[in-house]
DNA sequence: GTTCTGACA
DNA sequence: TGTCAGTA
């Protein structure tokens, strides 16, 4: 939840005042909010600019960083989920594991967190024991389930959700990894090791990996939220509109 | 005192 | 990309 003015958002990141302005008039960044004349950036501001200025000093010009920017906008929410920006940076670092006491998830998720679904959690590694609290692994998925929550699913569906998410994720990114194995790496043969000049060409083609399956199934996962939302949606007003409601209040 | 915009190099 | 002027 912190707030930067464009100051703090150059210091933090990194980066120029000066640049942060060319950014945004290229379209780079996200409008920032104003209060009053002043500009205030968020987190999110930041994960964005952090993506940018990686991608620039990896050489791609601002048109193409529009690009995909532009690109990657349908399935941005899963993204965010996904932690899709900071794959991108350059130091392809995972999320941080946050602390979190038992006071915090008290407040999130009130008298839904119970002893059984802590249980579970702990068990699908959503959270892990440290000290008298807890630490979490991924804070982008508690911010996923937060938001589930407050939508009204209940909370043991959600840590559900969760359990199911990672297993069918581990499937397909293993299936994938398991073709990367079979046409680019087994062929070689079974205890080949590349020599010379062929090293810098495969530590990029493992460098690389994680981003691309992660792009992968963002892309497929938009694909299929996009299909199956609007499907919902219409089911739930048909529901309601049969049932005489004129107005409803909370169509989802 | 700080931020924004525009302009120049 | 840095810097400066003129504002709000």
């Amino acid at each position: 939840m912190a707030d930067y003015r464009i100051d703090d958002l150059a210091r933090v990141s990194g980066t120029t005042v000066r640049n942060i302005r060319v950014y945004q008039d290229r379209g780079l960044l996200p409008p920032p909010i104003r209060r009053g004349r002043t500009a205030i950036y968020t987190d999110a501001h930041l994960s964005r600019l952090r993506l940018v200025t990686n991608m620039l000093g990896r050489g791609y010009a601002f048109a193409q960083i529009a690009e995909m920017l532009a690109a990657w906008e349908a399935g941005r929410s899963l993204a965010d989920v996904l932690g899709l920006e900071e794959a991108m940076g350059v130091p392809w670092s995972s999320e941080l594991p946050t602390p979190i006491t038992v006071r915090e998830l008290r407040r999130m998720f009130g008298n839904q967190l119970t002893p059984s679904n802590t249980r579970k959690a702990l068990e699908l590694g959503l959270l892990r024991r440290q000290g008298m609290g807890f630490v979490v692994p991924s804070p982008q998925l508690l911010e996923a389930g937060y938001e589930l929550v407050k939508l009204g699913v209940p909370l043991d569906e959600v840590i559900e959700l969760a359990g199911v998410l990672q297993r069918e994720v581990d499937h397909v990114a293993g299936l994938m990894v398991g073709l990367v194995r079979q046409y680019v790496l087994d062929p070689k043969g079974e205890d080949w090791l590349p020599s010379g000049d062929e090293v810098p060409y495969y530590a990029d083609v493992l460098r690389r990996l994680p981003p691309v399956v992660i792009s992968a199934l963002t892309a497929a996962v938009a694909r299929s939220t996009a299909r199956v939302i609007p499907d919902m949606v219409g089911d739930r007003l048909e529901a309601l509109i049969k049932s005489g409601k004129s107005t409803p209040s909370n169509p989802i």
